[in-house]
DNA sequence: TGCGTCAAGTTCCATCCGGAACTAAATCGC
DNA sequence: GCGATTTAGTTCCGGATGGAACTTGACGCA
């Protein structure tokens, strides 16, 4: 107890521009990230995206013995059939080696078919096969499920107003650097 | 050429409940995943998240040499010195494992240092050295900077009041699930 | 005081992951 | 039409990653 009684104790002086008082419960070092710390955007996405898909990475790994990637590609054909990996690839934060191996995969588990387009024979465009689409028709609700608990403390109204923000927010994904170039400045 | 109209002609028709019109340049399948998804939050969280991650942790690792977990905890103790590795692995998305070999690792670089807490000899606090703050100092603007281009789009009104959601979000953590338990149900 | 439980941090290991290089196919330029 | 360039997808491979089990130390309880 003495431990945690000094930890408190060191930590208080270094709140700052935050709330009255922050919430009980709260870890104090969350409460530094989100009222102490420069880059607010980052962490609240990273913590949101994080505890998102941390638990349903597990139960899916667990019930349908499916990999991360696996379900990305899984659940972007469930949205709309006939896309390719290089769809999933610029709509998903996974490089298309990853994906390539999944895609395989979800075909060798008979869970996905492959149809080379007629016209550019590059492309294989992926459509969901009866199993396929049972296994997203199982999940999507639970996914939507745990959404929505995440959403819990939002009105109505508050939640379409993110929904809003944040979409704007990638509408201007093309002006953002791919790649960070910043020769040496100290 | 010819695939891509085909491409078109096949997308449009799966679009809904969206704009007007989408804008020009947007890839249609980010276009499907903002606008007929089910779990729209996490997918703004997870493409922002990972659009962020993504190119400054291409970065560090060029120019500084640490790994993603590397820099976690920097930026962590670079925020409140004295914090323990168990108060990283609170406030960020990585296992307890990961984050205690990254620790050995900055240690070992003479990026940090590491102090057994005197009442409770499991503890151990973390601070950075000079070079690890050389190093917090150099990346901490560029971080910034980069968040900052990512939220060029909205007005600081709008910043303020998506800061405001998202905190309000994070601060009902106790209530998210951990595990999510689901009995086969179809 | 001594035992059972819990918590911080570490180690082990199989697996996954992603950068780089490659192949095959389409498109562009002339 | 024919070589140079771009694009979809794959393969290779080393190294990072995270679950599970373990160690050590603190704490609850009788």
């Amino acid at each position: 107890m003495l431990g945690k009684l000094r930890r408190e104790k060191i930590r208080q002086p270094t709140r700052s521009a935050g709330p009255a008082a922050s919430p009980a419960g709260l870890h104090p070092m969350i409460a530094t990230k989100l009222w102490a710390n420069p880059c607010w955007l980052s962490f609240r996405a990273n913590f949101i995206a994080h505890h998102y898909n941390q638990p349903l990475y597990e139960w899916i790994a667990r019930k349908f013995k499916l990999t991360g990637p696996e379900h990305v590609v899984l659940y972007a054909v469930g949205l709309e059939e006939g896309i390719t990996a290089d769809d999933v690839s610029a709509s998903s934060a996974r490089p298309k080696n990853t994906l390539s191996r999944a895609v395989n995969s979800l075909v060798a588990k008979r869970l996905l078919t492959r149809v080379e387009d007629a016209s550019d024979r590059r492309r294989k465009h992926l459509y969901l096969t009866r199993q396929g689409r049972r296994i997203v028709d199982d999940t999507v609700p639970v996914l939507v499920e745990h959404e929505r608990t995440m959403l819990a403390s939002l009105s109505a109204e508050e939640a379409r107003t993110l929904q809003k923000l944040l979409t704007k927010i990638v509408l201007n994904q093309n002006a953002w650097p791919t790649r960070i170039t910043q020769e040496r400045n100290s």
